[in-house]
Parts: structure tokens; C-alpha cells; sequence
DNA sequence: TAATTGATGCAATAATGTTGCATTTTCTTG
DNA sequence: CAAGAAAATGCAACATTATTGCATCAATTA
């Protein structure tokens, strides 16, 4: 990335960004900020396509490999979808390379068709000879900000 | 146009195959034959790439519009994935063009990596301000097979 | 500040998915 | 059962999405 310019309108998160990535052993530039800055103001799944839309200042490439850097190293996670789009969400701030905290309920609306993260315990489920080490919860419907209007 | 040869090796569930194509409103052809054969044999999730590596003989171009008109008139639905790898599984009886029954628990094996529809209820889950119509339920763990050994 | 390690951009290639059209096959109906 | 209507197939071309190797550049470490 070449702009400095840029790196002003990040605010006062700037630090709190830089912790996350520092934290997950990633190192710090201008495009990962910019990138994790993204996820966090979303609030919303995200996937390489809007990457690319949303910083053509960097390479498709560079997108790719940030997006799988962040995932091995716990800051997002795939989302699980029936489209064959790939999307990511930012993980739990319990996550790391070692444990990734899995158990995840998503909702996809399809009025908007936002995909969020829903912050509720995954219910139990037993399958008879299964080992189950994962659970993840895909809802569609309206979201509460569609439901509203 | 049947060949009669090839017909007998696909034993007495035949009848079964044509009438559920039947019953869809899909036209009978020796390709389609083959590949709803090749579900119901299987009994796990395919994906186009495991449907071309299974059929040579037909175009790439067909299997993806196979892919969807089966699945448009509820023959096999679409099943999420965190790979990006869209893969298909077999619809309950009771599907139809107007009717999907979209309630489904997949198990994803990460030893075979087998992916197979589980046969039992989606648990309930409420969640405030939404309105949840379609619940899908994504596990992954060691499934009874690779358990046992 | 120099050395090391990792990140980036670029080019090339691979894999995956889509569209239009000519031809063939299935199904319908007289 | 033959002929026409409707749908499926194959092929070619194209579009999109993803991966790899390598040279260069930037961030961290000592």
C-alpha cells in the first residue's frame, strides 16, 4: 500500500487493531489494518469479493493470502454456506492457531442478505456412534433490522 | 433410447430410479439415470468435480445443469460448507419444486471426509427480533464408521 | 542498523462456473 | 406409431474465481 493518507481515518480503534494482530502474531501493516478495520465496522460476514471491491488498491492475490493468514491464525473464521461463496466473520477473541472456538450460529437474511454472527449458546445434540467435536447453526429468514420495516 | 446392457447392471432399484425422476417432472435419460444411481448408491455428498470424475462420458456443462434441475424440482438439495465446494446430497421424499424440505443435519467426518445427512430432528432455536423459516445444522467429528476402528 | 523473516505485487496458470447455439433425444398427441 | 413440441445434450467460447512461483519490499528482531 502506498496512500499514508489513508491511514488518518482509522480512528481511535487504531491501537485495538493493532493489538488483535499483534496478539495472533501477524505482522502489522497497512493493508491488515485496513482489512480487520473493515470486518470490525461490518459487523457482517464478509467475503474476498468485497475485499477486492472494497481495497483495489491491493493485489486479488494479497486478499486471498490475508484471508487464509487470519483464519489459520484465529482472527476469522469461514462462515459455511450453500452458494459456493466462501464468507469470513471475525472470531472470538478466545481464538488461536491452537484452539479455534467453532461453535458458531450464523443467520443469513434474505431480505438484506446480510450474513451475521448470532451471539447464543449452540444447542446440544447427540448423534448415537458419532463423535461430535464441532456444531455449527445456519439460519435463514428476516433479520431484526428487516423485520422492522 | 435404453441400452438394454447397460440397464441390467443397474439391478432392481431400476423402477425406483425412473419413477422418482418421474415423479419430479424430469425427463428420463440415460445420463440422469446414472448419476441419481450414483447418489443413492454413495449415500454421501457429491459435488460436481466427484460427479466428472465418476461420468467421462458426459459434458462438464451437463452435470452443472443436472446439478440444478435437480435440485430446483427437489430431486437434491445444496449443502453448506465452510470450503467453498458447493456438493449436493439427496432430498427427502416428501420434496418438491414447490416443497423443500430444508431442515437438515449434515455430518462432516474429518477422517473420511465423508459428508452424510443425519436423520434427525433440527433442534429448535429462538432467536429475539428474527424470524428464523429455514434451519440447518452442520456437524463435524468422527463419524460411526471411523469410529469404530 | 543489519539481518532475518514474512508480506506484497506481478505474471502465469489452473480450476470452476456460465451462456448461446446447433443437434439430438424424450415425451406428447393426434 | 409417426410427427411435432419441448427439453436435454455437447461443444465452443467466455467469465469468474483461486493458486503458485518468484522477485522485491517492508516489518520485526537482535
Amino acid at each position: 500500500m502506498r496512500s499514508t493518507i489513508h491511514t488518518l481515518n482509522f480512528g481511535r480503534k487504531m491501537e485495538d487493531i493493532r493489538n488483535i494482530l499483534k496478539k495472533h502474531r501477524l505482522r502489522i501493516t497497512e493493508g491488515r489494518i485496513g482489512i480487520l478495520q473493515y470486518f470490525l465496522d461490518e459487523k457482517k460476514a464478509l467475503s474476498h469479493r468485497d475485499l477486492e471491491f472494497r481495497f483495489n488498491e491491493l493485489d486479488r492475490v494479497t486478499l486471498y493470502r490475508t484471508l487464509q493468514s487470519f483464519t489459520e491464525k484465529g482472527v476469522l473464521h469461514k462462515i459455511p454456506s450453500d452458494t459456493g461463496n466462501v464468507t469470513y466473520g471475525v472470531c472470538f477473541d478466545t481464538c488461536s492457531p491452537q484452539v479455534h472456538q467453532h461453535e458458531h450460529i450464523h443467520f443469513e437474511c434474505m431480505s438484506c442478505g446480510k450474513t451475521e454472527c448470532i451471539d447464543l449458546d449452540v444447542p446440544e445434540l447427540e448423534v448415537p456412534g458419532y463423535r461430535v467435536t464441532e456444531k455449527n447453526f445456519l439460519l435463514k429468514g428476516i433479520c431484526s433490522d428487516c423485520s422492522e420495516n
